[in-house]
DNA sequence: ATATAATATTGCAATATTACGATGAAATCA
DNA sequence: TGATTTCATCGTAATATTGCAATATTATAT
């Protein structure tokens, strides 16, 4: 066992928590932080920001880029990265449809 | 290895990691449009809806739980679980924050 | 061509997650 | 009381994640 049963849920269920899923470690948020605190794409230097070796930022920047939060465009003998807005907002959308539904219903529940 | 070093990260970047991976499998998102779509907190018949053994849908909901994004109560021989708003306002902040930050600056970012 | 710089990949160890059957605990019903 | 229902927990197996050192790759500079 350990393998997720992704055949059952909708595309958009498999689709949301592999997002969220990217997002779901301190380094990667940080990684996001620093993506916006520096006000542009970052070509480089993510590996002196974080306590990490760079084997293991490079598979963090992977992960994301995987779950396609971030793009990067090779410069040279650096990678720029920038946050894909467009996966995030997938994201932010879902949540705040969450929060619509929420705010509707407030039936009789749980105190 | 394999032990995530949260110690130099932020509360914040941590609070919101946990939250995005509880989030992190398809399971607990279908858990939540779940707990959407009944359009009240449930009691019971979570096991019905997902193609889970009882024990391993009860672990799930335990994550969802510790990281807050459901609050459950007994009632008589079952439990109510709702979404836990604030939990989930925590998240959409933030994505609506870094949302506003990359309309700000669209400096000369990667194509 | 060689050296250098930046990032990726590989291999591996430690740890965490996912899933389930079996069992346990608490409330309700006959 | 004993049976039933509902959910939690324990134990365990399969798999995934995290992190690093070592090595490979790619692009630039000399």
């Amino acid at each position: 066992m350990g393998a997720t049963k992704t055949d059952f849920y909708s595309e958009d269920q498999n689709k949301l928590s592999v997002i969220a899923k990217a997002l779901g470690h301190p380094a990667r948020i940080a990684i996001v932080d620093y993506l916006l605190k520096v006000d542009t794409c970052i070509c480089g230097d993510i590996v002196s920001e974080l306590p990490l070796a760079q084997a293991t930022i490079s598979q963090h920047l992977r992960e994301l880029k995987n779950a396609e939060l971030i793009k990067g465009t090779i410069e040279g003998t650096a990678i720029c990265y920038c946050i894909n807005k467009t996966t995030l907002n997938i994201f932010a959308d879902y949540l705040s449809l969450v929060g619509q539904r929420l705010e509707m219903d407030k039936t009789n529940c749980c105190p």
